[in-house]
DNA sequence: ATGGCAGCGTCACGCTGA
């Protein structure tokens, strides 16, 4: 249930960091989530099957844990200081009788869950290797099994905040060398096409709304001195749907975190959400209705 | 065009990531 009332103003943050290894990242988490108290904080690559992920640890910095993980590779998981309802797993989550969803859910890249009313979706896109491997095709397929699990959702009519790594730089402003790299893994117009048919034409990178330049990356390999030389690409994204979008204050990429010892070679991203807006807060908000229809 | 760096599983190096 959203939190309205009284006039209160509910500020809401919400991260995405795909952490290289929840095991290995550890301290790294922990003590961010200390500095910025986020709401809730989506992880990707936690690396970890479900009986080994470090709850405890956690807990105890006052976060309850939800994962979705398997051994070694993938894996997803909800860091939220207050419980989440429905948590979904997996694209069987919301695809229960779709084969293919079967069949792609074999690798744990997918869970969700709401917050507050909102329907927070956690994401860690295939990489796809190159274009002459077979994960190219996995990758394109997957995202094709996106789009029905993403339709899925929307038939609930809950506002919608999709997060994650998705392994797609979907501009020239997106990447530092789109000359280049255009064309190429993580950069072509199939998975850019299949990314925004499986988003929809609503929702909005909301990154976007507040950072119209590049330069601004969330992710860089860890060979060829790419941190050093500054060669990223923002493949790291917030999308939230249109009804969400009166409501965002910031989003910003923590840059810093890259730049520590033993670091992911990905930032993490925050976004700021508060409600009700702050223009019609009257006319658009109300305790079971998010919609504002005018 | 290739490799580079990091984590995992399991102990010498291959697989995977992006």
């Amino acid at each position: 249930m959203l939190n309205v009332t009284l006039g209160l103003r509910n500020t809401v943050l919400i991260a995405s960091w795909n952490v290289n290894s929840v095991r290995t990242r550890l301290e790294h988490v922990l003590a961010w989530l200390e500095t910025h108290q986020p709401d809730l904080l989506c992880l990707q690559e936690t690396k970890v099957d479900d009986p080994l992920f470090p709850v405890a640890a956690f807990e105890a910095v006052g976060y309850q844990v939800n994962f979705h993980g398997q051994k070694s590779y993938n894996g997803v998981a909800l860091l939220s200081r207050e419980p989440l309802d429905d948590v979904r797993s997996g694209f069987c989550g919301e695809l229960a009788n779709d084969p293919e969803a079967v069949e792609l859910g074999e690798q744990k890249r997918v869970i969700s869950a709401l917050l507050d009313g909102v329907r927070v979706v956690n994401l860690y896109v295939p990489n796809g290797s190159s274009l002459s491997s077979d994960k190219y095709p996995y990758k394109l397929r997957w995202l094709g099994c996106l789009k029905r699990y993403l339709e899925a959702a929307r038939q609930r009519d809950e506002p919608l905040c999709v997060v994650g790594d998705f392994n797609i730089g979907m501009e020239a402003r997106d990447i530092h060398d789109p000359d280049r790299l255009t064309g190429g893994i993580m950069a072509t117009d199939a998975e850019r096409s299949a990314l925004k048919e499986a988003l929809g034409e609503t929702m909005v990178d909301v990154f976007r709304m507040f950072e119209p330049d590049a330069g601004h990356w969330s992710w860089w390999d860890y060979r060829s001195g790419a941190w050093n030389r500054d060669n990223g690409w923002r493949i790291d994204h917030i999308y939230l749907s249109e009804d969400l979008l009166p409501t965002a204050r910031s989003c910003v990429i923590d840059k810093q975190e890259r730049g520590k010892e033993q670091p992911s070679d990905h930032a993490p991203v925050v976004v700021d959400l508060c409600w009700p807006p702050a223009d019609d807060e009257e006319e658009s908000w109300g305790d079971d209705d998010w919609g504002s229809e005018a």
